[in-house]
DNA sequence: CCCCCCCC
């Protein structure tokens, strides 16, 4: 039998703060919330006298309705409760459920505990309850946050010092609480947190006016967490704040988080307001530091465009500051580019914006840096942008800026390198590195259909080294228009003239142009691919004239160009797009560019992606 | 309440 604790709601309506009440789920609902589209479960309390209809089971604890463990009946020992008051007349308390221990569940109408069999595992704590130990903030639990490293200067526990007047485990009258449970419907909370991004002031005008704002990232052994102050919480927090080091917050405005700008693991995001206390706390905690995924330079070819990574390398020239004047608001902005080396053998292209490319000091030579959350670019090649979250770090305390540092001072600086930046141009702008001109993002062939290159809007554009497995002979060639810029394709009118529709003219003569059709193929696929001209060319080693020429003159020869091609191995930039024809819809792969192989170059290529591929095993 | 991260 479970004994509830009457009275017990009356009191929590009342304000006063009740330990562990007995209660029971009458009735539940689903409730979706517009504002941030998640599902809610609104609950009736029932304390064995009294039962009030407005209880919200935390979001965290939604899993416990969706695996059957909490549903109407189970009686529960409330351990952790927030009531608030959203009117007061008419009065209306909602009491969030935090963290509840499952006794075990009687049928409402019957008011006698239930023999199911599987009744004996509600009298222990759930699984799932015990996993809500998330909540304290203190016991490292995920897995993603073990691997945080710890190499941001001071250890936590060489500067730890007693608290100021708050009580253990609370600060400003509020229970600490861990960051993934913060939701909008409590408000009566604190956390204790690790900074661990924080932004530049960035001021803005809109319809609304002008402001300014900052943000930042916080992290505990729960999750994470963003946090903006705008204007007067601007100036009261930018200063105090500082990245690494670890604050007592209380009393933000909790709201969900807008998902296309904020990639931290939280639906909420927090904004500081005039009732918002933030005060620096010194305890050693253990909470994580920055979490650092670095990524090898030579892997950004795998990565699209938008995508945020850390890289580490070594800054082998820096450009001058340039002035740029934005497009969509005409506005002058200055940009400074680094290009950046590393042991994977590649360089990159990192812009950095504003105040930072005035800031960034060139005298410093080749140091070190860690870009924590640049963004990647894809124009001409593969280049990385510092945006207002990139963490920069010259020449940090870790032991890849040491590793990176070593193989740059004993050679790699002097080593071939590859630039993934600057690919179309034929000088290198500030990189003064090896460039292979022309291609960038090398694939095998299989990749063609297992990437769905050309399946998306626009055109995919791809290098590849292929051999010619067959020349489609037939409609190779075909009569077009002698104009000048005129490539159509003319009528023979049989009078000795050849008809262009498009120059609505007949013309005495006709130029052969070419459209060959390819079979390529590598060790992993094959491919149809179309030459137009010049490709076509290079392919047949011959000009089109002379080849429509042994057309003409139905010399043997002719065949024999078409089969003397096969087997003979190219380098292809390749473009790959969506095409209609007849109805039916299939990518066509044509050639940009095709140029004989340098094997050098070839085997360098081929020894960088053996070591990717090494290192990824 | 921002949410731009730019240019070739």
């Amino acid at each position: 039998m479970f004994q509830l604790s009457k009275g017990s709601l009356k009191k929590i309506l009342d304000g006063t703060n009740v330990t562990d009440p007995i209660l029971q789920i009458l009735q539940m609902k689903n409730i979706q919330n517009n504002m941030d589209g998640m599902t809610r479960y609104k609950v009736s309390l029932f304390d064995g006298e009294t039962q009030h209809t407005f209880g919200i089971l935390a979001t965290q604890q939604n899993h416990l309705v969706e695996s059957n463990q909490l549903k109407i009946g189970s009686i529960i020992k409330l351990e952790e409760y927030a009531a608030n008051v959203l009117s007061k007349d008419p009065p209306k308390v909602v009491i969030i459920l935090l963290n509840f221990e499952i006794l075990g569940h009687m049928d409402p109408n019957q008011k006698q505990p239930t023999n199911q069999a599987n009744e004996s595992n509600f009298n222990e704590p759930s699984k799932h309850l015990q996993n809500n130990e998330n909540i304290e903030p203190n016991k490292p639990k995920q897995p993603q946050q073990e691997k945080a490293k710890n190499f941001f200067n001071k250890k936590d526990a060489e500067v730890e010092k007693p608290s100021s007047n708050n009580p253990p485990g609370t600060f400003n009258g509020f229970k600490i609480f861990g960051i993934s449970s913060l939701n909008p419907y409590q408000n009566k909370w604190s956390i204790k947190a690790r900074v661990t991004n924080k932004s530049a002031i960035r001021t803005y005008s809109n319809a609304r006016g002008e402001g300014k704002l900052f943000n930042i990232e916080l992290i505990d052994n729960t999750g994470e967490i963003r946090a903006n102050g705008f204007n007067e919480q601007c100036d009261k927090f930018y200063e105090m704040l500082q990245i690494d080091r670890v604050y007592h917050i209380s009393k933000a405005t909790l709201k969900t988080a807008n998902k296309q700008y904020c990639k931290l693991d939280n639906d909420y995001e927090m904004t500081f307001n005039n009732e918002t206390q933030i005060e620096p706390c010194d305890e050693a905690d253990n909470l994580p530091h920055m979490s650092l995924n670095l990524v090898k330079l030579s892997d950004l070819t795998n990565r699209a465009a938008n995508d945020f990574v850390d890289v580490i390398g070594v800054v082998k020239s820096v450009g001058d500051v340039t002035t740029i004047v934005t497009k969509a608001t005409n506005r002058e902005l200055k940009k400074r580019e680094l290009s950046i080396v590393d042991n994977s053998g590649c360089a990159v292209t990192a812009t950095l914006w504003g105040k930072q490319a005035e800031d960034y000091d060139a005298a410093d030579g080749n140091p070190v840096i860690l870009l924590k959350g640049a963004k990647v670019g894809d124009y001409n090649g593969k280049n990385l942008s510092v945006a207002s979250t990139t963490v920069i770090q010259i020449n940090p305390d870790i032991p890849e800026a040491h590793t990176v540092r070593g193989w740059f001072d004993q050679g790699g600086c002097d080593s071939e390198i590859q630039d993934l930046s600057n690919q179309n141009t034929m000088t290198s702008s500030n990189s003064g590195s090896a460039n292979i001109g022309g291609h960038s993002n090398w694939k095998f062939l299989d990749q063609l259909k297992d990437e769905k290159l050309g399946m998306g809007d626009k055109a995919d554009y791809f290098s590849t080294k292929a051999y010619v497995l067959y020349a489609k002979k037939d409609n190779s060639m075909y009569m077009a228009c002698p104009g000048e810029n005129c490539n159509k394709k003319v009528v023979d009118q049989n009078d000795g003239t050849y008809r262009c529709e498009k120059c609505s003219r007949n013309y005495p003569n006709f130029k052969w142009r070419m459209i060959l059709n390819l079979n390529l193929a590598d060790f992993a696929d094959s491919n149809w691919a179309t030459c137009f001209q010049e490709t076509a060319e290079t392919i047949l080693d011959i000009r089109t004239d002379e080849l429509g020429e042994l057309k003409s003159s139905n010399s043997p020869r002719f065949d024999e160009i078409f089969t003397e091609c096969a087997f003979k191995e190219f380098n292809f930039k390749l473009r790959a797009k969506m095409e209609t024809y007849n109805d039916e819809r299939r990518v066509k792969v044509s050639a940009v560019t095709v140029e004989p192989i340098d094997y050098v170059q070839s085997g360098r290529r081929m020894l960088q992606k053996i070591k990717q591929f090494a290192e990824n095993q």
